[in-house]
DNA sequence: GTCTATACTGAGATAGAC
DNA sequence: GTCTATCTCAGTATAGAC
């Protein structure tokens, strides 16, 4: 909803409601949008004791008070901007890892799904991995229950296909994280991956490299099965 | 050095220098240590932006300028902090994943290494984790230099086994990052697994179906080059 | 509805007593 | 060498002008 605002349509929105207003601002559904961009920027860089409410605001190009106005306390926000950010994570495995596909064709859409996510939104995916060091304290009622059901679903896609024998048996919920931590490396770890690779910055070759090793371990697993029959 | 000092060590040592001086305080060896484990503990709780010194001297059962008069700033005890941890980083890769064993051995053995690092010291593993989604600065040396030639070695190594037909042919560089990035998700990520598992903190079970999975993937994976032969 | 000025708190750091 | 008291400053948050 608010990622793709670029900061140019701020200051496009900037018009006068009624003209003896002596300097009007910015309206607020503009503004909210750019604290919410801005927001997910710097608490991407610094996660939520490490951002300030003062770097948010000279990044969206609002007054500090402004934020405070529009969003209460500085955690209000941050749960905004995580609530943003958990809406799309679920998203690609309902399209994937679903009974009705190949177990092939769902990890590797799954798998490509993810790394993209990675390389386009690495702020996004940078918040969520800060949060989870912490401790997870703003989102545990979100994992114990939505991501909990979220992994029963997958695990009864894997047991359909086990069944259909397309994969081995295995425990859902650590290959799920084992796909996680891999694909999100490329989001939260880029800073360790350009300096090994010598990169100044991770390049679509890197992406690409890192989609291949991770495909090859995946769907080696799955010949498994062939090799036992 | 510092990494299993119990904190009764500290009391332990508490003694006078000299009969008269009044309230002579930790001596500095003992004193020291304690606040580079308080340290750990609570970079690995906040990060460097998140901590404070205030709570590190708490922990550690010292005056706060203490800290300052013994480390300097606190970035300096951060760093401190950060090259205790690296010199154990790279230890068990040495050990294990080198020409002179057999493929599956040394990947399992160096596995199992990673995933009792990351039972052991998850504090150690979150706080490398926070530098490098801050961007890694206070490493990047240390990552472009000793840790890129250090992912060399096992470049040769894999080459080695390769032409052994112990395993097919894969970027050395992606794997490792496969391999660490699955492994330390048991300590960086562990609040986000023990939601969905259900239990309020990862059991011994949790870490042994979560390297059973690992090495399934890895192990996997070297099958390929039968597979084809 | 928006923004300037400011209050209040806790941070890192230091001077100087003991 | 150690610790108490304090300084300075950046942080969040708010009151009130416009």
């Amino acid at each position: 909803m608010t990622e793709t605002l670029p900061p140019s349509s701020v200051g496009r929105a900037v018009h006068r409601t009624r003209p003896g207003t002596p300097r009007p601002g910015i309206p607020r559904q503009a503004a909210e949008a750019a604290i919410l961009a801005a927001a997910e920027r710097v608490f991407g860089l610094h996660g939520f004791r490490g951002a300030s409410v003062n770097e948010i605001a000279r990044e969206a190009g609002v007054p500090k008070p402004n934020i405070h106005y529009y969003f209460g306390t500085k955690e209000e926000l941050y749960c905004s901007v995580l609530e943003n950010i958990m809406t799309f994570w679920l998203r690609d495995a309902d399209d994937w890892l679903v009974p009705e596909r190949r177990a092939r064709e769902g990890f590797e859409g799954y798998i490509r799904a993810k790394m993209a996510f990675s390389r386009e939104r690495p702020d996004a995916s940078r918040i969520f991995a800060y949060e989870v060091l912490q401790g997870a304290g703003n989102i545990h009622h979100y994992l114990s229950t939505t991501l909990r059901e979220h992994v029963a679903r997958r695990a009864r896609t894997f047991e359909v296909w086990h069944r259909e024998r397309q994969m081995p048996a295995i425990d859902p919920v650590h290959l799920m994280f084992a796909i996680w931590s891999m694909t999100q490396a490329y989001a939260d770890m880029s800073a360790q991956i350009s300096a090994v690779t010598g990169h100044a910055v991770l390049h679509d070759s890197d992406f690409e490299a890192g989609l291949q090793t991770i495909l090859r371990l995946v769907l080696g697993f799955c010949n498994d099965i062939e090799d036992r029959a």
